[in-house]
DNA sequence: TCAAATTCGTCAGTACACGGAATATAGTTT
DNA sequence: AAACTATATTCCGTGTACTGACGAATTTGA
């Protein structure tokens, strides 16, 4: 029944690519075959905080500033957000939810939760919170990590001392 | 500190996508800039068995029949594996590593190791292996699942009844 | 105030990841 | 043998995902 060689299954980086590819594909069949899940994360995002920069909405959803960019540019040319300079700060793109954007996004809501619980349905209740909470763990620690070490050689002070 | 709107924490597939990301950048960091980790298990793969065909190798290692072609075509062209037509059966692309390419693979396998380690290592001994036991039993049960639906619409002989 | 550093967004390049169509080969049926 | 079917691969189009380079706007600091 196994198909990867029987080392890969003990390789959490591998089955985390392979839990992925399953999202990938249940999301298509059960939610939707239009808005991927990371436009709708997007969507999701700019429902909960309106006229936010895409830097801003990029760290919200976990997408870097090339993928939000790419994201966004798809979204509005099929009219489901706003796009604009702000005013005060030139740099800036703000962001908000069309109307259309607005409903899309509530009608997919309940589909996505749906998708989420077939998704982790062969584990108990238990299990699935400790799925999330292990889950959670990983990807927050190894964020950090990954912070610490992109991070300019050493933010100190005017009289900090070496770390 | 949380990224993400407090909600998506909840959500099985946006955890899954992020834990995808981390483990990108740690392989990056951590194995090797050069082969990436789609490639690395092609390697793997083809190291423990010889003279397979791409379709094969994709199973082996969950790549569909499109991105294995693309892996398979790069990691030739830097000479670490070989492909040649099946002299039994003209379709098929029979692979095998060039010595360069097991050169590689054995560099690879223990750094992939630390890394793996590394990605997981905010967990206990026992959250680890609860977490892979539950991504193998989420991943295979999806598979499956998948594999059901997206099969021909009925299986049957030639006097079989309707489903 | 004016130059330097920072910040945000874009663009180009590379690499997965998928589905659908086209192509070539193989096998089966008549 | 011809026609039909099945299978393996390739090709094309779309969509993440990341890095590095660049330009425009802003902030900073001498």
């Amino acid at each position: 029944m196994s198909t990867s060689p029987e080392d890969l299954r003990r390789h959490p980086g591998h089955l985390i690519r392979r839990a992925q590819q399953v999202h990938y594909w249940l999301w298509n069949a059960e939610v939707s075959a239009e808005v991927t899940s990371p436009q709708f994360a997007v969507l999701y995002a700019l429902r909960a905080e309106k006229n936010i920069d895409q830097k801003t909405l990029g760290e919200r959803v976990s997408l870097d500033r090339s993928t939000t960019a790419e994201v966004v540019a798809r979204l509005k040319a099929r009219g489901l957000i706003q796009r604009f300079r702000d005013p005060r700060d030139g740099r800036r793109n703000l962001l908000r939810l069309t109307a259309a954007g607005v409903r899309t996004t509530e009608q997919l809501i309940p589909k996505a939760v749906r998708m989420n619980r077939l998704l982790v349905s062969v584990l108990s209740e238990r299990e699935q919170a400790e799925l999330l909470r292990m889950l959670n763990l990983v990807v927050d620690a190894d964020e950090s990590l990954r912070n610490e070490r992109s991070l300019p050689p050493a933010p100190r002070s005017e009289h900090a001392e070496a770390g």
